[in-house]
RNA sequence: GUGGGUAUAGCGUAGUUGGUUAACGCGUCAGUUUGUGGCACUGAAGACCGUGGGUUCGAAUCCCACUAUCCACCCCA
């Protein structure tokens, strides 16, 4: 295959048939999120290079290796968002955002760009719904934003997903950890495997993460953040976890998550599958007290997760969730000659006009491929036009799932006739009547 | 960047001691006489068997290289 007709390495289309996947989650997320008060923002797809190596941090891999970064005519460089936190922090600030009250609280749903080897739920254009609020510092925000992540799963109907939280501390008690995590690991340097010996200069956390049997070992007994935290850090640990026992979320402490951009402060948490191989994190976040200070606003407290759009997705597909089907079309209307080709045109229009979901023929078929076509769609409903029908002013609109056929005339009365029937078959359709009894369960 | 797997029609696959027109299912299109779908039947279109070399009288089938893709490490959503 030429190069040009294929996608860049770690992209994906989605097609036609599969879009509905995608409306399902987008929907669910964005409507949980205006429910718990978070408003949209929408944010340029590339940013100043500066603005990722200052929030992101100058070390991580992400910027060290994974941006994609061009230069535009002049001197100035750009990169397409690696994440979405530090463009939206930097429009909350540029906007006076702020400036208007808190908590600010707003969500998103963007492509972000990752030069990284693709594999199971990694790729190099992926798609995250996130959140991020802005003014609260209290315990209960960070309760707050969990619990709005967890909702968001819970509604896709996701099962089994782990809710994992840390607190890596501010930075004053981080930085005695990282000493007496040196110190420790220190003393085992040889065992250790090659990249947690690379791992102690950068990130001596990351190697409590480590897959080696062996540095597991050796990490069993390494010291533990949450022994070296501050009493202010450790009370707002403390807290948190007595807000997530009010909601009544499940959570683990698990001292081994450790997130690989910088600007995190205290709590971390992640949302982690077993369902979709290696690549298991549906959803990660964390506080970032220090940021927009850092980024040139007053110092504020903040937080925020995202969620990536295609391990939900994948995760729902290997858990069976219910993706909402997409609409189909409500009437065809199948035609024969001439006359009938333009009655068809006429009424589809006047159709439309009232709102409904209504196609007619476009590639020359013969009534019976007609009638296939409408069957393939899942037509409700099909009326067939030719000149006895246009002759006599009257057709036989067809119900395609019961397979019965009534009178309805050609005039004026016809969307209104169509109407009244296509609503009365949806009402004694089982399941539209399961569908609307739940809804109105959830509602209670 | 380091490993391992895979590459045959739109999709899913068969095709292993190398041998004439590469098979099947789904899908697509058309028909099965008279103006009405779902089922069944018939037929058609659609593949330079990832690319380039090599071995051979002869390769989808063996060898090499390249490319793509998948999975894992790493990292993260």
């Amino acid at each position: 295959m030429a190069a040009i007709t294929q996608r860049p390495k770690g992209t994906q289309d989605v097609v036609p048939s599969e879009v509905y996947k995608w409306y399902t989650v987008e929907q669910i997320a964005s409507e949980t999120a205006r429910q718990f008060g978070f408003k949209e923002i929408r944010v340029p797809t590339f940013e100043d290079t500066g603005l990722f190596v200052r929030s992101v941090g100058d070390t991580t891999d992400v910027v060290q290796k994974e941006m994609y970064t061009v230069s535009a005519t002049g001197d100035s460089t750009f990169t397409l968002r690696p994440e979405g936190t530090a463009g939206t922090i930097r429009a909350l600030i540029e906007n006076g955002v702020l400036n208007e009250g808190f908590p600010q609280k707003v969500f998103y749903i963007l492509s972000c760009f990752r030069h990284e080897k693709p594999q199971a739920g990694r790729l190099r254009e992926f798609h995250q719904f996130g959140c991020e609020m802005a003014g609260a510092a209290n315990a209960r925000a960070d309760a707050d934003v969990i619990a709005l992540a967890k909702s968001v799963l819970d509604r896709l109907g996701l099962k089994g997903i782990e809710l994992n939280i840390n607190s890596i501390g501010c930075p004053e008690c981080r930085s005695q950890y990282h000493k007496a995590l040196k110190e420790y690991f220190e003393g085992y340097k040889d065992s250790l495997c090659e990249t947690c010996q690379g791992r102690l200069e950068k990130n001596p956390m990351r190697i409590l993460d480590c897959k080696s049997q062996e540095d597991k070992q050796i990490a069993e007994n390494a010291p533990l953040i949450l022994d070296y935290l501050c009493d202010d850090c450790k009370e707002h640990f403390e807290q948190l976890q007595n807000n997530l026992r009010l909601m009544g979320i499940d959570y683990k402490i698990n001292a081994r998550i450790v997130r690989g951009l910088d600007y995190y402060t205290r709590t971390v948490f992640e949302f982690i599958t077993t369902d979709i191989g290696a690549q298991g994190t549906v959803c990660g976040g964390g506080r970032y007290d220090g940021l927009i200070e850092q980024l040139g606003g007053k110092p504020t407290p903040a937080l925020g997760f995202g969620m990536g759009l295609e391990r939900l997705i994948l995760t729902m597909e290997s858990q069976g969730c219910d993706f909402k089907k997409p609409e189909k079309c409500g009437i065809y209307i199948a035609s024969m000659g001439q006359k009938g080709e333009s009655k068809a045109v006429e009424l589809v229009g006047k159709l439309r006009e009232e709102g409904f979901f209504a196609e007619y023929d476009l590639v020359g078929r013969g009534l019976k491929a007609q009638m296939k076509y409408a069957d393939k769609i899942g037509a409700s409903f099909v009326v067939v036009l030719g000149d006895n029908e246009i002759d006599s002013g009257e057709a036989k609109l067809k119900n395609m799932r019961t397979g019965e056929q009534t009178d309805i005339k050609l005039d004026d009365s016809f969307v209104d006739s169509f109407s009244g029937i296509f609503f009365s078959d949806m009402l004694s359709d089982e399941n539209f009547r399961n569908m609307i009894s739940s809804i109105a369960k959830d509602g209670e």
